[in-house]
DNA sequence: ACCGTTAACAGAACGGCGTTGCGTTAATAA
DNA sequence: TTATTAACGCAACGCCGTTCTGTTAACGGT
């Protein structure tokens, strides 16, 4: 147990270390939590259990549920980018495909991201102070302005291609990953019936695939000016 | 008023008529208050007063509140494939451009079908019995069937691109529809912030441009076998 | 070493959701 | 006219996220 709580001296957080320790507990629990069983299925109670304090006491840290997961895709964000930054940042040369799989490989990687990015414009956003929303979007269009960077050098995307680029890749990913992603329930409905065959979907193969022929055609057929 | 409840001679639905006519008044409470204020914020208590009836009573015809707009998901497959075949069907050759053009136009213009599209892999299929999951899946492949038939016979397309080419059209479609409708309190935010610029999102252009682009990629660069 | 202050916390309460069980009564058939 | 039956309204249930309130751990001043 690495969580404050556990520690009997400092049952209550006073000093701003262990207030951020606490904070980054709830984080760990709920980050935890959204990776086992989906975001969508864990409870206030579920983190606050997890983390060894009341539900109430949360909400000192957090103004609400949805605002926890809102940081861990802010996190989320940060994290991926720069991975994805990282490894486009080795390369002299890539072509479409090379770089469709560097995408696809690194959401694929990161299923609690992927399932926040479909959590984000639907639940998380919509119940969370103005000012957490602007700060998010920040994060994400300061995220995709340096990946853009990369895009430009590597394929010579305009701002726009680079733009819909993202925006595509993690809507998809977010959109894939819910249909990849059924409960044991639907998932042996799907294998059980021989009809559902294209039921079964995986993220990473349909990403790539996509992803390619997508900028292949960005990058072979100039675009319509912008 | 269209609705059963409001005839005085049918207070109670004893034929099958007119109970058929009574779940039909539902979806068209749940359709109409789904499209003016989101899915996500319609509650059962909003369609009951809607269709006049109490809340409990809707669950002798939908076995959850998920069903109503899953079973309003499936009547948005059947439309949205029908009018995009007939629109196709009308040509005897077309460019990757206009059939792009057709999907995303076909797309922008259901905005209750595009936010319908996000929530239903997301949470209508996972309140729901397994008995609905299946035949609601069974509907979404056949439309992808016949809607595939004709992005073959137009530009030659392989089964599995043009299941690629579906799920990533209606997936986007979602997603983006998503983002393109946060409410009006979050559109003020992104208008008056300029660093947000890029957070306002319009669905049909971006979806147009991914797609063109996409299936551009896919007819000029044969893909590496299947 | 004691004590007063303060704010972090647990617990209980609240409103709203989807859902269930039950008593009532409208619609039908005898 | 009456007996039957099932569609319905009502009320209650459990769970959710959130708020309110009293308690007491942690700290600073004496």
């Amino acid at each position: 147990m690495m969580f404050p709580m556990s520690d009997p001296a400092f049952q209550r957080a006073r000093s701003a270390e262990a207030k951020q320790a606490r904070e980054q507990a709830i984080l760990d629990a709920a980050r935890t939590l959204g990776a086992q069983r989906g975001v969508r299925d864990v409870t206030l109670t579920d983190i606050a259990t997890a983390v060894g304090m009341h539900k109430s006491a949360l909400l000192r840290y957090f103004e609400t549920r949805e605002q926890i997961f809102l940081a861990l895709t802010a996190e989320g964000w940060r994290q991926w980018s720069a991975d994805l930054r990282e490894d486009l940042a080795r390369r002299a040369h890539a072509t479409p495909a090379e770089v469709a799989a560097a995408i696809a490989g690194s959401l694929a990687g990161r299923p609690l991201f992927c399932d926040l990015l479909a959590q984000a414009p639907l639940n998380l956003e919509r119940n969370v102070s103005i000012e957490s929303v602007r700060s998010f979007k920040l994060v994400t269009l300061h995220e995709i302005e340096l990946i853009g960077a990369e895009l430009d050098r590597l394929l010579g995307l305009s701002e726009l291609q680079t733009v819909d680029t993202i925006a595509t890749a993690t809507g998809m990913a977010g959109a894939l990953w819910q249909m990849a992603t059924p409960g044991p329930r639907l998932r042996e409905l799907y294998t059980s019936d021989p009809r559902l065959g294209h039921a079964v979907v995986e993220v990473e193969p349909r990403l790539d695939r996509v992803l390619t022929a997508y900028l292949t055609g960005l990058v072979t057929a100039p675009a319509t000016t912008v």
